[in-house]
DNA sequence: TCCTGCGATGTAATCGATTACACGACGTCG
DNA sequence: CGACGTCGTGTAATCGATTACATCGCAGGA
């Protein structure tokens, strides 16, 4: 294996100083154009490659981000990622991602370890002690904690969650039930918060159901909420694929979503369209959540500069699908 | 920023040379007790982590591997990669992303640029000049290339497929539709000729149409279907997201699954479960996948040896959910 | 007593690129 | 004609950890 091509070895081929190499390399107008004809073709001569791991040193950075996140199998987290990774990799960034719930001590190396300039944070629920202790730029995506003060991006989780509301009661619904999402949950509590708030001002009958996010917390709501006497007209999901588990169960009990019941979900993950029936729900711009949290990140680094702080908050706007219809008698 | 906490740093705090701090991290049998401890305190006290590119370049290695998939947001690879992941970082190695799809110069240099020991590739569609100059070890893992000859790992698509046959022949069904993956696929290549084979040995009237994988593919192949004179009673899609798309759009057109037509689905994706109806489909065990895959690679990784070479064929099964019954008439 | 061997530690070379600084050649301007 | 600036290039220090080799002290055997 020759992986040993240095630079070395191209200023030698070339008939110059390893110091005329680099800089043909990195910054070419500084050098005579001869004399970068010569070495452009020793490099390709050579197959010459920089070796990442010296110039990371010597120039103290990684050109690399972290993006942290509690389930990286999450399709959600999927396409944000994947925006980042595009984003970064047009800026010659690399990208490393790594699951959020690992062991703290692991988790705190990261920030540490040199192997990455920033992080996107995608998990709400870290310790803040560990952020505190890393040293390097954050950005927490979509969720944060609330005891922390890290600049961040989300979408206004409360005014979504009024945008859901209103249009329940604007198709007639007057008891409208929310399937929470966990405990402790930043966005859970946001969300439920603005459902709250919306149904007071609407002059609905509110109520909540403990619930966790996933499609199996859904069928148990669908299941508690099948039992009551008095059942409310219309759900509204903390997230899709509870509103998924809850339209599931309702169909393996014998109800039709929309006849005997709406339901509007939260996230609009890909099969929210192509579910049966297709899923009313609030959209998330996932490509641009992404996108900006990677700019912002990389703008920072590039520019050497501090992240600027504060949270800004973007909206998000309300799909009207097929599984939300008008009230019946 | 007091990044500067250096090995020299902790050297002096404990009164001895930057060898004997290093040992102590990293070889602690060779240094005496007492001295250890006192090397460990300085540790804690300065809160000292080692720099990785220094290390990386000392070591000529970069304790990472690389994932390359086609589309990062994909439901299927998330998974695979989380997994990856887990194995990945419990032995210490780092995992970065990167879309597969990208310019081929910037994949090219992915595999020479020392930010990775080795890759896992998710993308049989990849040129094989470019594997052919990467310099690191490789292993394939789902699909390949059928011109390259790298270390694969994936299941036996072929023998999947001929499960799918052999559950609608049993079902009673003799008239069969194949909703294919993309021209130039290998997966989608062998799963068609699988289920060609299958439907000869079980005498079915076989026929294959156009697809692409996605949703929209499956709802192009159901207004094809519906269209046509004598409708093959039975469909077994190429994946998931295909048997998914072509099932809304069934209901859409007025038709019902499994009533008026069975449904294959390939995957079994999160959603299979609780689609409605859920999906009868082919599992591939995504876990296992990622798991012996990053075991394979991280293991000649450690040792220091080369990729066994050679592709490993593993058993994928058929989950019978709802979406499929017996041919009525 | 002297030599050998071993365990613990220090010294310094090394990994490969970047870059501050120095230098020489050449042109321009007073 | 000399001073000075500019441009292009080379020399060598530097980033921070690892590790081959040297050194030292001491125990045990000849």
């Amino acid at each position: 294996m020759n992986k040993n091509i240095r630079i070395a070895d191209v200023a030698r081929a070339a008939g110059v100083s390893t110091a005329t190499v680099s800089r043909t390399l990195s910054n070419p107008a500084v050098v005579g154009v001869e004399t970068r004809a010569r070495v452009m073709a020793a490099v390709e001569a050579t197959g010459y490659r920089v070796n990442t791991a010296a110039r990371d040193l010597r120039q103290r950075r990684a050109r690399s981000i972290l993006v942290l996140a509690p389930n990286l199998a999450n399709t959600f987290f999927g396409r944000i990622i994947a925006t980042i990774q595009e984003v970064a990799g047009s800026a010659g960034l690399s990208v490393q991602v790594s699951d959020s719930r690992a062991e703290a001590g692991r988790i705190e190396a990261l920030g540490h370890d040199g192997r990455a300039d920033g992080i996107i944070l995608l998990d709400g629920s870290l310790a803040p002690e560990i952020l505190a202790r890393w040293r390097l730029p954050v950005i927490e995506l979509c969720e944060w904690n609330t005891r922390a003060t890290l600049p961040g991006l989300a979408i206004d989780n409360a005014a979504a969650a009024r945008l859901a509301v209103d249009h329940l009661a604007d198709l007639g619904h007057r008891k409208v039930l929310h399937i929470a999402g966990p405990e402790g949950n930043v966005l859970a509590l946001t969300r439920r918060e603005g459902f709250l708030a919306g149904s007071a001002t609407r002059g609905l009958d509110a109520s909540v159901a403990a619930g966790d996010f996933t499609m199996a917390s859904g069928a148990r709501a669908a299941r508690d909420w099948i039992a009551l006497p008095d059942r409310p007209s219309a759900v509204f999901a903390a997230s899709d694929e509870c509103a998924f588990g809850f339209i599931a169960e309702c169909h393996r009990m014998g109800l039709s979503v929309p006849d005997d019941v709406s339901v509007v979900g939260f996230d609009d993950v890909d099969f929210a369209d192509h579910y049966i029936p297709a899923l009313t729900t609030i959209h998330q711009p996932r490509v641009r959540l992404g996108r900006f949290a990677a700019q912002r990140l990389i703008a920072a680094l590039t520019e050497n500069r501090p992240l600027a702080p504060g949270r800004e908050l973007i909206d998000a706007h309300l799909v009207v699908r097929n599984s939300t219809r008008a009230y019946q008698r």
